[in-house]
DNA sequence: GTCTATACTTGGATAGAC
DNA sequence: GTCTATCCAAGTATAGAC
């Protein structure tokens, strides 16, 4: 058979594509959506910048699916920390450990600078609007699941506080890399760690499911 | 006195270079930073590229004057609604009406592209964070104004809630302009008002200066 | 699949005429 | 102060050699 050529060809091709993507993402982190070029992106990555066109056909689509790889790799992240939050502050402190890793990471550097970057490139944002829908149903399915173990029913229908959390999310991430200074959001999350704790003390976790409260 | 005529000639000169701002709010609105060029923004108002750089010398730095404009007549705007918010419920209200006005104004989206651009033009993001202080610090005096009303201790530092709501504002103007669609973040005001309702009548406001809570 | 070379386009910026 | 013409740098994308 000509597949054993063929297979080791197509491997090399799939690594080269990887390694273009992950050049893409550091790209994109540093120098944000005007600084990624195609030649930009090969001066990161130590290859050529034709292989760009080769592989992905324009930057644009090579940008795309640098966002298709890090949503993906922080979604399987966000899923291990949060879907073990079983209440409010639980909740609370997943999403700040994983909001740290992911000032380090990027992904929240790279999809806002793509969304940004959309009103200056045509038909991109639609494409990105489908990229940020698993994220908010992400993020209201957690609301979701915490709020069933309150002790009085949520006063905010969760998708509308899931589109204020990412939307929180996106600013965050934007003014804390423009000065460089994470103390500011540091103390945010801190802040909401307390307020959570307040409620809980207040008002009592696992009410629904402790015997106790009622 | 050859005041006259040079009068004159200036007075057509800062019409010009209003004329030229003025674009680059435009073109930043429409296009975004990365469609904002020298040759895109003549083009929105209708004049010669070259004087761009002849009034402001460079792209850049004309941006960062459009950014100033679109900030001080936004702040003043601000003020004038936002000083007459005396609790909770009517800081709230004053938000909505004035966010829903930047929508149109395009003061959030050019911020928000500005802060983005800044990823991929050195030394725009000093300049930018310098520009977003005097918001920061306005919002911190509204919600310290209206905290005093509350009946019982901010349980947050207001420089750092001020924080959170610059940063929500700008989340929620990636997101708004992004699919076209601000139904999403006309629910989350709407959801606002109604928390501050509850709030309102929960612990009741003006408590401070009511007598009768004493 | 990867590289070199190159065609073509757009943008920043300046010189010099008006 | 404004316009035309132009230079130069950087970017997208393709052709063709290896």
């Amino acid at each position: 058979m000509v597949e054993a050529r063929t297979s080791t060809t197509k491997a090399r091709g799939e690594e080269t594509r990887a390694r273009i993507v992950e050049a893409a993402i550091q790209t994109l982190k540093r120098e944000g959506f005007g600084g990624a070029s195609a030649r930009a992106i090969a001066r990161t990555g130590g290859f050529n910048q034709a292989l760009v066109f080769y592989h992905f056909g324009s930057v644009r689509d090579l940008l795309l699916a640098a966002l298709d790889e890090t949503s993906a790799r922080r979604m399987a992240r966000y899923r291990e920390v949060v879907d073990d939050a079983d209440d409010l502050q639980e909740l609370v402190a997943a999403a700040t450990e994983v909001y740290r890793e992911d000032l380090a990471s990027g992904h929240i550097k790279v999809l806002a600078e793509m969304i940004a970057g959309a009103s200056s490139m045509p038909e991109l944002g639609s494409e990105i609007v489908r990229r940020i829908e698993p994220w908010i149903d992400f993020t209201s399915d957690a609301i979701n699941r915490v709020s069933a173990t309150l002790p009085f029913p949520m006063p905010v229908p969760p998708e509308d506080a899931a589109f204020g959390i990412v939307a929180l999310f996106l600013g965050i991430e934007l003014l804390t890399h423009l000065d460089g200074d994470g103390a500011r959001s540091d103390r945010l999350f801190e802040l909401a760690s307390q307020l959570a704790t307040m409620a809980a003390l207040l008002f009592g976790t696992h009410a629904v499911s402790d015997p106790g409260a009622e």
